[in-house]
DNA sequence: GTCTATAGCCCGATAGAC
DNA sequence: GTCTATCGGGCTATAGAC
């Protein structure tokens, strides 16, 4: 564990801030106050707002591209790279829950890493798609609406940042484990 | 179809711009721009900004809440429940796309009615909850965590409105018959 | 590295003419 | 019902003392 810089710790308190009224509604005076100093300090560490909102969900952005690069060239079932998929989101989302709503609800306030974000975002659906689409031709999975299906599973990841401080007591392993039973294998008896 | 009021006029384009920023990111003087007024004449129809955000809320809370009402009511399996269950989302979200952003990541941002949104919220959350532990009991539904399962439906219904706007070409019908099949069937083969 | 003070701008909302 | 003008205040960010 790195120890944490003055410029860190002021990304992690904006993140939480950020997690509960959003980039737009937290002002630097909010910040600073969350961080026991005035606004103005907060200026030697950082340079705009803006690069605190980049700095948060560019870093975790990548993480998900780097992650899914490796599912991707892994020689496994389909339905395996589903599962590493869950398990990706899971331990993301657990290392960094607060920043992952503002990756969630505050992407359009990015300015010039905008569209750098949404390129990535677009690659990282196009992997995901393609998986249940080559699982659906190999007959691993069902013949259903394959963004339906991706869709149903983006969706529940990508909420998982709501979902994972109520239920400290889950670790990692179990809850992807128990999300991967409920997407892929379903609730019907 | 009642005619559109003004009042409805301002409503409507500000849940679509909204849905676009965020409460918070978007001023009056966006709003007029978007209707095509100054932002003094909005105040000719609307008490207040906070007015605007309360009318898109509450109106749809109250909708899944009545929805929800005739559901738990209802004599038949819990499997068919949660199959209406996944239909009220579908008709509100096609209903109203923009509002369900706001109800979705403006909530917090209600201030008289916030304890009201959240009652609402919280008594919807355990009747769909008592739904899916019956169905455990009667082993319609596979003894999995109730809540993942809640948790799974749940957020894939309400993120809804992000994706029923890419799929114009579907209908309502088609799209509940589809999520239901996908979110109680699984995917595997 | 934090402070006080403040620049320059934008915010929600109101007053009152037309 | 919309306008112009404006109030009182909050916003991000900077200057410069300590």
């Amino acid at each position: 564990m790195k120890t944490e810089t003055r410029k860190d710790e002021i990304i992690n308190t904006a993140s939480k801030l950020f997690k509960e009224k959003g980039y737009s509604a937290v002002t630097m005076r909010d910040l600073a106050t969350a961080m026991g100093i005035k606004a103005a300090s907060l200026y030697n560490h950082i340079n705009s707002k803006q690069e605190i909102l980049k700095a948060i969900i560019i870093s975790i952005a990548e993480e998900f591209t780097n992650g899914m690069n490796t599912i991707i060239q892994s020689e496994t079932s389909n339905i395996s790279k589903l599962e590493s998929i869950v398990t990706l989101h899971v331990n993301i989302t657990a290392n960094n829950t607060n920043g992952m709503a503002s990756l969630n609800n505050d992407w359009m306030h990015l300015e010039d890493q905008l569209d750098y974000y949404l390129q990535l975002r677009n690659e990282y659906e196009d992997n995901f798609l393609n998986i249940i689409k080559e699982g659906i031709s190999a007959s691993e999975i069902k013949n259903s609406n394959p963004e339906i299906i991706m869709f149903s599973m983006l969706t529940t990841l990508r909420s998982l940042y709501l979902w994972i401080p109520k239920k400290e007591d889950l670790n990692a392993n179990d809850l992807a484990n128990s999300l991967s039973e409920v997407l892929i294998g379903g609730i019907n008896n």
